[in-house]
DNA sequence: GCAAGGTC
């Protein structure tokens, strides 16, 4: 039996030749300069095996000459015109190629990649073998990795295409290209004729989807950075010289309260308590603690750890990677997996690096009990494991090498234990103000041995006893300054964008190079780091189209991720692929319509920004205060506001009493003693502990951020956001709770699939009142949850995976993993969040249908495929009526 | 002269 495998790229080809063959191949030259075929016999089946590819999609898609025209038709008509479908000429001895070699196979075997891109370029490729051979027998390899037990077993185990997934992208393309082509072409045209700039210049001013979003971010962030004005703050520093080990320290003490707004309150509180000759020490704790180690390596991950990290670019790191997998080197690099198969054998992949002269010592600790699973992160794409290390590669130079170490540690990091530690916090009272020191002991630095990445270090406290009492070396008032978050950085930008679900692992690098091509975004190095800044241009479409009141903005991630929302729905078989576009084509031509009769507030603010009038305003109520960065420069994704009446999740900010906060709210507690007192507590880590900041930094303020200083370069010229321009945030965005006080913005802190998800609650517990935050996770910024509601992107299954099965106390559920030795050992399963004892009796195995009415489980991709697993049924995998592809 | 998604 003679079988014709189609791989989506060369290199792929001729790795599954190399491992099906065991190397005896033979290849042949084809009409394409990048295409080979391999020929090899395949006794394991009883076949005769020829491997080529494609390079990845064969097929395009454009509009009829009638239409393509620019002024050959009104650009609102794109959304019903016809779309050809042809294989351009590029591809065109690819296509020979295949329909030579089909005439002569019986079996076409699809080894595309396994997603849902992957899916409809089998699709694309069935299509044009069978005009060659319209009964050829079709099967599908499923593989993730170029390792040979998993190609043999795809070889001799082949499943069905899945039209359903294939389906989903066609809607997507027909899609893009309309929408794209419609609204770039109204605008282009539009400024054109109205302003003379765009005339002189005759260049392409493009709406897409992706671009839009992504330029969307960079505005906002750029508002935020504008709109924000400094607060100067003031706090108490308490000091102390003592010995450590003979030594003499000075050890300084941080306030409780954090730092104050108000200088006169400072100076009070300080008079008070410098009337004090002494301090006490209250309490001495000592408690271990972990430092935990890395999760499981996305695709996403890799790009940010290589842009923060190795200090190589998104698209350079991945380019990287994907070529150490075609050597066999890695497993599939693009990935939003970050939990393992509880059957991954990791083992003989540990074993694999013990010959590493750097980190084989500590491989072969892990294999002599050292190991511990990964930890499980929240991602499953159900189509390819985690990015890790497939065999050892002692080769290697410069970025590359830098790549595969990075990759290499992190694997043997996660398959290592956490780092342990012991904590010791030593509480002051002083005139009755409360202070704290906390010192860090490690005890055992485990995964840190291997992982150089993460930094955890001692911090040494010198000895104190409960009840002692010291004479304060010194106490002082100490000034700071709020200080404006930064303009984006390309990592930022990473992370927004897929939080957001704008773009695929392997297109949100070129996103961004477009917003860079148009002269929508301009890149600035301040020092070291990339800042991403928007035009005039980029900010005048952006606050233009803000104008135009749609119901989901253009330049915001919703649009998008209802597409990519459809597009599971389609997957799962819950929609058809026209009946989407029915429906996306409807909505999105409202929207043109509107546009283009709204269209003069997007050519007047265009015409504001690069004639330079409209920097001025450009914060339109969109900023909110900016993400609060503190004075030492607490995590970004933190805080909101300006400092004053912060939210925080610790629950003892704003004390209720004084004017409404502007960013959020805490919830008061009071302030000790001194209930008229505003504190505000320093910035908060991601783990609750206190950041780095000016409480313990001292001196660092504003200063550490400057906002940028414009740089004219063309006539769309750059933009500089000046801290202290404008706006100070409205706190009118609130909503009042049942008490008739401005809520307080609160995170959902509990593990279920909401965790993150923002919400508005009474600021002072009093009155129950509860709204979800909508388009909580648009701001994107901080938006800690946001990946779990987005659907995939590339592969089918991540969405299904977010868990949304409700146990019997109307809780979402958590996952969790047998065991208890036995047959069940490592399945997966759903129960109540609070547990058996203080929840429900809720279960449902993962891996079963939901029995929960509405729950949204996943349904097994096997009952939703057409399949037909009988080799001899010849053609009856198109018994479906088809019309996807009529090629011209 | 348009998009986004593959890959070379």
């Amino acid at each position: 039996m003679r079988v014709l495998c189609v791989a989506e790229k060369p290199s792929i080809a001729r790795s599954i030749s190399q491992i099906l063959s065991g190397g005896r191949v033979e290849t042949r030259a084809t009409q394409s300069r990048f295409i080979k075929n391999f020929d090899f016999d395949y006794p394991q089946t009883n076949s005769h095996f020829t491997v080529t590819s494609v390079a990845g999609h064969l097929l395009a898609h454009d509009f009829p000459d009638a239409y393509r025209q620019w002024h050959s038709c009104d650009p609102l008509s794109l959304f019903d015109a016809p779309i050809h479908t042809i294989v351009p000429k590029d591809n065109k001895a690819i296509e020979r190629n295949l329909m030579n070699e089909a005439r002569n196979a019986h079996t076409l075997m699809i080894w595309t990649d396994c997603d849902r891109e992957g899916e409809n370029i089998g699709w694309e490729i069935v299509t044009v073998c069978r005009k060659a051979k319209p009964n050829i027998l079709v099967k599908r390899a499923r593989f993730s990795a170029i390792i040979p037990q998993q190609i043999h077993r795809a070889a001799q185990q082949p499943v069905d295409l899945d039209l359903a997934q294939s389906d989903a992208v066609q809607a997507r393309i027909f899609l893009d290209l309309r929408i794209g082509a419609a609204f770039t072409r109204m605008q282009t045209l539009a400024l054109q004729n109205r302003l003379p700039q765009f005339r002189e210049k005759r260049e392409v001013v493009s709406y897409g989807p992706c671009q839009f979003p992504t330029l969307g971010f960079v505005v906002q962030r750029y508002n935020q950075v504008k709109a924000f004005t400094p607060e100067d703050f003031w706090y108490i520093l308490l000091s102390l010289n003592r010995q450590i080990d003979r030594k003499e320290n000075k050890v300084d003490f941080t306030w409780r309260r954090g730092h104050l707004f108000e200088v006169e309150v400072v100076n009070e509180i300080y008079d008070d308590i410098t009337e004090h000759p002494r301090a006490r020490v209250t309490k001495v704790t000592q408690k271990n603690t972990k430092k935990w180690k890395p999760l499981p390596l996305t695709t996403v991950e890799l790009q940010k750890a290589g842009s923060r990290l190795l200090k190589l670019a998104p698209k350079k790191v991945l380019d990287i990677a994907e070529k150490l997998y075609q050597q066999g080197f890695l497993s599939y690099p693009r990935t939003e997996t970050d939990q393992y198969d509880p059957q991954f054998d990791f083992m003989t992949l540990i074993g694999k690096q013990i010959v590493d002269p750097a980190w084989g010592a500590f491989a072969g600790g892990l294999q002599q009990g050292g190991f511990t699973p990964p930890r499980r992160g929240k991602n499953n794409d159900k189509a390819h494991p985690p990015i890790h290390p497939t065999a050892h590669n002692a080769n290697l130079a410069g970025d590359e090498k830098k790549v595969y170490d990075f990759i290499a540690r992190r694997f043997l990091a996660s398959c290592s234990k956490d780092a342990e530690g012991s904590e010791t916090t030593v509480e002051v009272v002083y005139g009755g103000e409360e202070f704290y020191m906390t010192g860090l002991i490690i005890l055992a630095r485990n995964y840190l041995d291997v992982y150089p990445y993460d930094k955890w270090t001692d911090k040494e406290i010198p000895d104190f006893r409960e009840g002692e009492e010291f004479e304060p070396t010194s106490c002082e008032i100490k000034e700071g300054q709020t200080t404006s978050p930064a303009l984006l950085t390309e990592a930022d930008l990473v992370t927004l964008m897929d939080k957001n679900g704008i773009g695929t692992d392997a297109t949100i690098a070129q996103h961004i190079q477009t917003i860079i091509d148009r002269e929508y975004v301009i890149e600035r190095m301040d020092g070291t780091t990339k800042h991403l800044l928007p035009s005039t241009l980029g900010i005048g479409l952006v606050e233009g189209y803000n104008q135009i009141g749609f119901d989901r903005s253009l330049s915001k991630p919703q649009l998008r991720r209802e597409t990519e929302r459809s597009m599971v729905q389609v997957c799962e078989g819950t929609k058809t692929k026209d009946g989407m576009l029915a429906q996306s084509i409807e909505q999105y031509k409202d929207m043109y319509v509107m546009a283009k009769r709204e269209f003069d507030k997007v050519i007047e603010s265009v015409r504001r920004y690069i004639e330079g009038a409209g920097a001025r305003n450009a914060g339109n109520g969109e900023g909110n205060g900016g993400p609060g960065r503190g004075a030492g420069g607490a995590p970004r994704s933190r805080g909101r506001g300006r400092g004053r009446g912060r939210g925080n999740d610790r629950g003892d900010g704003d004390d209720g009493n004084g004017p409404p906060p502007a960013g959020g709210s805490g919830r008061g507690r009071g302030a000790g003693t001194r209930a008229s007192r505003r504190p505000s507590p320093p910035p908060s880590n991601p783990d609750g502990k206190p950041g780095p900041s000016s409480l313990q930094g001292g001196h660092r303020t504003t200063s550490d951020i400057d906002p940028p200083q414009p740089r004219p370069r063309s006539s769309l010229q750059e933009t500089a956001p000046r801290a202290g321009a404008s706006n100070h945030s409205p706190s009118s965005r609130l909503p009042r709770c049942d008490c008739g006080i401005p809520a307080g913005k609160k995170r959902v802190t509990q593990k279920s699939a909401r965790e993150g998800k923002q919400f508005y609650a009474c600021a002072q517990d009093a009155c129950g009142f509860f709204k979800w935050i909508e388009g909580d996770d648009d701001e994107g910024q901080g938006s800690i949850g946001a990946t779990s509601l987005i659907p995939a992107k590339r592969a089918i299954g991540a969405s299904l995976a977010v868990p949304a099965r409700q146990c019997k106390c109307k809780e979402d559920t958590v996952q969790r993993t047998v065991t208890k030795e036995g047959p069940n050992k490592g399945r997966l399963f759903w129960g109540c969040a609070k547990g058996r004892d203080e929840g429900c009796s809720f279960f449902e195995w993962d891996d079963e249908p939901s029995k929960t009415p509405g729950s949204g489980a996943p349904l097994p991709i096997s009952t939703r495929t057409v399949s037909h697993n009988d080799p001899h049924s010849s053609g009856k995998c198109f018994k479906v009526s088809h019309d996807q592809y009529s090629i011209d």
